[in-house]
DNA sequence: TATATTAATGCACAAATGTGCATATGCGGG
DNA sequence: CCCGCATATGCACATTTGTGCATTAATATA
């Protein structure tokens, strides 16, 4: 599987790509955050989490009891650019609105 | 479903990936050029163009028994450096070398 | 009209994907 | 050592996706 093909499809499904929007600022974000965040099960957002790791687009780190989760800080300027692109088309989902 | 997954799961896929990366040289292309090229059955082609006019990312005009597609030519600029930071990702596949 | 060429579509089906439920694992605090 | 919180994973399952085969549709030409 070619390197587009991976990133693609990994950005291709709304909660995944959600979570990569909330992932941009940079910052870590834990799997209950997210979960809590998108309205998605504990193991759902696992297993999401695992495929954008897989795919070279987030990194994990072990915090007691959580499981860290941001942006990989080693992609490519194309990678990027797609990932931006991406994000530009289209505005923010609405969250809960308090 | 919202503009980016549509554009995202168009091009998450080998096939309609190469065939964007053939169309994006702006010119047009039948689909039987394109079975040709890619080593795709007639139908499996048809409906791959399918999926990408559905996307917006190209447009097909009837000339005689032909469909020409093309890249669609008002594609917005979150969309054109999307596309075009995917195909900078990996080279172009081994065509059939003469 | 009959035939050939090109493309689209109905039907079937295997494979992949996303998700829930239950359970296991990792970690910290009593 | 046992319990609780956060996360990962095995299993099952419904849905979606990609594809082939056969047929239909659109167009051109004899």
């Amino acid at each position: 599987m070619t390197q587009s093909i991976k990133i693609l499809a990994a950005l291709a499904e709304p909660t995944r790509f959600e979570v990569i929007r909330i992932l941009w600022d940079g910052r870590e974000h834990c799997v209950c955050e997210l979960m809590e965040a998108l309205g998605k099960s504990q193991s759902c957002m696992s297993r999401h989490m695992t495929s954008l790791k897989n795919a070279g687009l987030v990194v994990d780190r072990r915090d007691a009891q959580w499981v860290r989760y941001r942006r990989s800080p080693e992609l490519s300027k194309a990678i990027t650019s797609l990932v931006e692109a991406a994000l530009a088309l289209d505005k923010p989902l609405k969250r809960k609105s308090a």
